[in-house]
DNA sequence: CGGAAGGTTTGATGAGCATCGAACATGAGG
DNA sequence: CCTCATGTTCGATGCTCATCAAACCTTCCG
């Protein structure tokens, strides 16, 4: 039988300096994207992500979220989902996320 | 007889949006000197503040970092000095500087 | 008054980045 | 197998921004 997913799929970055960090959360569609993923409280299709911006863009911003170690990218059911490293920012960072998820409404 | 100081001079900027506010916090040169202002405590003058680039490219930086109401500049004895505006910030972005200058070691 | 020191402003330059469309990849379903 | 849906990659473009030198402003001090 085959698994309903396969939860190990971390593409490897681990979170990346505090400039970076603050770099890849300081444009409005990354942000949104955080804030649409820590609303969810679960791993999203890129689709439900974003609206404003074309998906090739969509998914430049996804990489730098990766690359920053805040998203990380994994399958589920075929779909490509993102998911909020909350644990692993929360871990180097603490209270950073909660600040500015806060400020997010 | 002349004040020693003059304790208002406060560039009017508020606390900007927290997208701006990560933006310039987000640069390497302005992050180092938030990390001085935070360590001393105290408002200091410019030139305490960043070794590694030129003045003009410094002044730039300081202008960024107050009109995201991160800094402020005041004149005691004269001098020029940038303060760190911490009660400000924390009031709208709780948790947001501690966490960051805890990063920043 | 006339320097000198400390900051700021201006103008120019080069690098980085956000953006898009088009082509490609992958997986699900008929 | 073919097609559609969903994401990613590639190449090009335009804008923003970090950087500097030079000129300017202010304040202090001789």
């Amino acid at each position: 039988m085959p698994e309903t997913e396969t939860p190990h799929d971390p593409d490897g970055y681990p979170v990346a300096s505090i400039q970076s960090v603050l770099a890849a959360l300081s444009d409005p569609v990354r942000l949104e994207m955080v804030r649409r993923l820590d609303a969810a409280g679960a791993a999203q299709p890129c689709s439900l992500l974003y609206d404003e911006v074309s998906k090739s863009t969509a998914s430049h911003h996804f990489k730098i979220l990766r690359e920053a170690g805040v998203l990380e990218r994994s399958k589920i059911g075929g779909q490509v989902h993102q998911r909020l490293r909350r644990a692993e920012v929360d871990a180097l960072y603490p209270g950073l996320l909660d600040s500015v998820t806060a400020a997010l409404g």
